[in-house]
RNA sequence: GGGGUCGUAGUUCAGCUCGGUUAGAACGCCGGCCUGUCACGUCGGAAGUCGUGGGUUCAAAUCCCAUCGGCCCCGCCA
């Protein structure tokens, strides 16, 4: 240790204010403080160190003529110390306010001064900017964590659960935790598995979600509950997906879907409300699954701007131009978007958007652009004026538009449309507007038709209630039947989501069968819930949002890194622990398991 | 698993096309001076496995191959 003092595991004095919280009006007072050294600047006579805790910066001021000890003290000082501070509040004088700082109006003549420790000097620097590699402060994440950004990140995150806490406890709602050892499932994601030592060769898995725990706390007859509930996925990285992360996860018996979405809008507005201190006025807007891949090529879209699929397929009926002629005769389709005048693509620009089309979709892209003297473009001259004249009308085209079309499968098409819509939407800051734009998302289909597995999958999961006005369907056409399934969505991401689920133990295995599950294997995968159905199961429904999601909106980040105290990188390390690691060959012996990498 | 991009001083970067003195800058750090600074000023100084390994060459931060890692994206994530 290069302090001169004895260690000693107590502070000097404890502290009388945070820092940050000092103003005019404290003014005489002493006071006594503990924080870190932002910065010192020596005079050589006068010395001046900025002074942080978790609420700011104050101003000290080491004057030897007040305390000769206190500013030999403070000489000695570095960045990030931890000092003991004390001393007495003053206004400052005329010319010497800091009008950047909150605490700018006062400053604190110190007659004593302590090193509470010394520091190395920090790696990168605490202040404001984050100009910093990512790996770098993850590595040093204690001092990545003191910046005045990530402070106030995990702050509004902590504000953001206790203003969902108290929502949901005056609605009623009851948190239970759920173990973290659980059993692993089929279906979804890759699980996380922990060997059980008691039980050579059997594995818990962490779990995904809650999902059945808080089915079955419906049935036990908690009638209202939720969790902050951490869950893991064994799957890749990306900015806003790490292995673990939280869900406010909450289920009710007998509701209706609106009456969970207007709790969820209320739980989210409470959230907004408490760490932004704006009100985004429910209820939202519901719109159908088929009509957002209709408009929008995705179940998740960005109302912040138009530029909407427009279905041009019958506007080319009878075309001469051959692509689109073949695909009609497909009984497919051609959707475009217009992208108006105002927004003007290079050529280069378009050719690019077609070559990414080539080469990631194998698909092409047909555009026009429209002019005073008609309609410009390499395929512009196999269309006639009857098909131009429909399009126009569909599309709403004006001179210096730009009509861009792809055709081929409703299906396939939409999504890539959609693609191209949102970069469009970026390439154009249309989403950099500031506005916030919820909406949900309803009558999702029960299954969609998997061709790697072939066989039908949940869209959401195996327990999720099929409409009652489709249940005659399920056998006939199941891709058909839709599900009482909802989806929140801001600004193109989805916050959260859920569904009423099955309490009838028949209906669910009649589901679990056509996803391919014999009663046999769902009663071994999921016995114990279909047990649970028997006896006397209410009818339920809930839902789950991501904590993290939701944060990065409340703190205007891209990055779910930024409001997780100590994330993993892409690669799922932690670089500052060194997670995962290799463990001792006892250990593997214990838990009778032979690693083969 | 695939694509893009980056890796040079503690940090952020320049240098790399077109190989050639001792690899530079800023901030930070260390030392001196400085009583109203708050991006303090000023004088001086230290600081490099050019991610790693291999290859080409008289000579490699620079060219080639491989590999590791960060970030972003696709696949994947009910």
């Amino acid at each position: 240790m290069a302090s001169k003092e004895a260690y000693s595991p107590l502070p000097p004095w404890q502290r009388t204010d945070y820092c940050g919280t000092l103003r005019a009006n404290d003014a005489g007072r002493d006071v006594a403080l503990l924080g870190w050294v932002q910065t010192r600047r020596d005079h050589g006579g006068l010395i001046f160190i900025d002074l942080r805790d978790r609420e700011g910066i104050v101003q000290l001021v080491l004057n030897p003529e007040i305390s000769a000890g206190a500013h030999e003290a403070g000489s000695q000082v570095r960045s990030e110390y931890y000092i003991a501070a004390r001393g007495k509040v003053v206004l400052r004088s005329e010319g010497t306010v800091n009008a950047e700082l909150p605490t700018g109006q006062v400053e604190v003549v110190v007659n004593a001064l302590e090193i509470v420790n010394t520091s190395a000097p920090p790696p990168f620097p605490i202040d404001g900017d984050t100009a910093t590699a990512e790996e770098i402060r993850l590595k040093y994440r204690y001092l990545d964590l003191r910046r005045p950004e990530m402070q106030r990140n995990l702050r509004a995150r902590h504000q953001a659960i206790k203003a969902i806490r108290d929502y949901l406890d005056d609605n009623g709602f009851v948190e239970i935790e759920t173990p973290i050892l659980w059993k692993s499932t089929p279906e979804g994601a890759r699980d996380y598995l922990v060997p059980s030592r008691v039980n050579p060769g059997k594995f818990y898995a962490l779990p995904q979600s809650p999902q059945l725990l808080k089915q079955l706390l419906m049935v036990a007859g908690f009638d209202r509950y939720y969790q902050i509930a951490r869950c893991f996925r064994d799957e890749d990285l990306r900015a806003n997906r790490q292995p673990e992360f939280s869900q406010i996860d909450l289920e009710m018996t007998c509701p209706r879907p609106d009456d969970v979405m207007s709790i969820a809008e209320g739980m989210v507005a409470a959230a907004f409300r408490r760490v932004l201190g704006v009100e985004i006025n429910p209820p939202f807007i519901r719109m159908p699954y088929a009509e957002a891949m209709e408009r929008f090529g995705i179940d998740k879209p960005d109302m912040r701007f138009g530029l909407e699929l427009k279905n041009l397929t019958s506007a080319f009926e009878g075309t001469s131009f051959k692509v689109f002629a073949d695909v009609l005769a497909r009984g497919q389709s051609i959707y475009g978007i217009n992208l108006p005048g105002q927004h003007q693509l290079s050529r280069r620009e378009l050719d690019e958007i077609t070559e990414t089309l080539r080469s990631r979709y194998a698909m092409g892209l047909a555009w026009v652009k429209v002019t005073d003297s008609g309609w410009q473009g390499p395929i512009a001259k196999y269309l006639g004026d009857g098909e131009r004249e429909r399009a126009a009308g569909v599309a709403s085209l004006k001179p210096g538009d730009t009509l861009m079309m792809v055709a081929g499968d409703a299906a396939a098409v939409r999504p890539v449309l959609g693609e191209i819509r949102l970069q469009l939407g970026a390439r154009f800051n249309l989403d950099s507007t500031g506005e916030r734009k919820f909406l949900w998302v309803v009558d999702f289909p029960l299954f969609e038709y998997s061709e790697e597995d072939k066989r039908l999958v949940s869209v959401n999961h195996p327990f999720t209630a099929p409409n009652p006005d489709d249940l005659a369907v399920l056998d006939k056409n199941p891709l058909d039947a839709r599900a009482l399934a909802y989806d929140m969505v801001l600004n193109g991401q989805e916050l959260g989501g859920g569904s009423i689920r099955i309490h009838s133990r028949e209906l669910q295995l009649k589901v679990l069968e056509l996803l391919g599950f014999s009663r046999e294997e769902a009663t071994d995968r999921f016995g114990f819930l279909v047990d649970a159905l028997t006896y006397g199961a209410p009818p339920h429904g809930g839902c789950a949002f991501g904590v993290d999601r939701l944060c990065m909106m409340l703190c205007g980040t891209d990055s779910l890194r930024d409001v997780l105290a100590f994330p993993k990188t892409g690669k799922a390390v932690d670089p500052m622990s060194g997670a995962p690691s290799e463990v001792d060959p006892r250990q593997l012996k214990e838990l009778a398991i032979k690693v083969t990498a």
